[in-house]
DNA sequence: TTTGGTACTTTGTGATACAAGGTACCAAAT
DNA sequence: ATTTGGTACCTTGTATCACAAAGTACCAAA
């Protein structure tokens, strides 16, 4: 395979999707298609057939909980919301991801 | 698959290693071991299985080249150097780390 | 000639994100 | 009533990445 920006970027978001997931409910509640409108404005673009699979996997490990709301038109949302586990993660993640940026620091020197 | 901090480090690491060889690699060239030893320095654990078919990769794609060299003491070395096709993807992909972590940014805020 | 150290390589596995398609609800227009 | 379009949720198959584990080969000293 090649080689090319689209790629770099894309395999660069491998492993902090989940922390931007969880960084954007630690704020407020949201369903699928806000989170994906939230991501897209912080320039990260993610699909449905991305985020759905995460949300499930980081529900069935404790993360977050979700409740069903009417939609004012349309199906039901399901709404995610960050558990104390999933503030845990969080925190845990973002120690993570403050040592790999200083890690990239140091390799760049 | 369970969530723990260890395998946070390790996803978050994907899609940078291949950016940390290229910046090790445009300030000397080195061969595997010493190019593990440096990222080891900079806290970016790295084994072989990992390392080595990426500088195949690397190397497929015209990024680096390599030489051979006797060693002291021991097997000959393989001297992995950076070529100009590797030295614009590493501009790319500076380019690509600069704007995800602007990007965490963003989401984190 | 055996042993230990160094170096390079390959194979199989688990995890991630994406592309593409499918299901289902709802309301407005026909 | 039925169709249409929009919204929302979900699943399957694929490519890529990093790692674990094992293998091959060179060299020098015991």
């Amino acid at each position: 395979m090649e080689i090319n920006a689209e790629n770099v970027r894309s395999q660069m978001r491998k492993g902090v999707l989940e922390y931007c997931i969880l960084s954007i409910l630690d704020k407020q509640e949201a369903y699928a298609s806000s989170i994906i409108e939230s991501l897209k404005a912080a320039n990260m673009i993610v699909v449905e057939g991305t985020l759905y699979p995460l949300l499930i996997r980081l529900k069935n490990q404790g993360a977050l909980t979700y409740r069903w709301e009417e939609s004012p038109q349309g199906p039901p949302r399901k709404y995610y919301c960050i558990s104390e586990d999933g503030r845990a993660l969080l925190r845990e993640m973002n120690a993570s991801w403050n040592d790999l940026v200083e890690t990239i620091k140091a390799v760049n020197q």
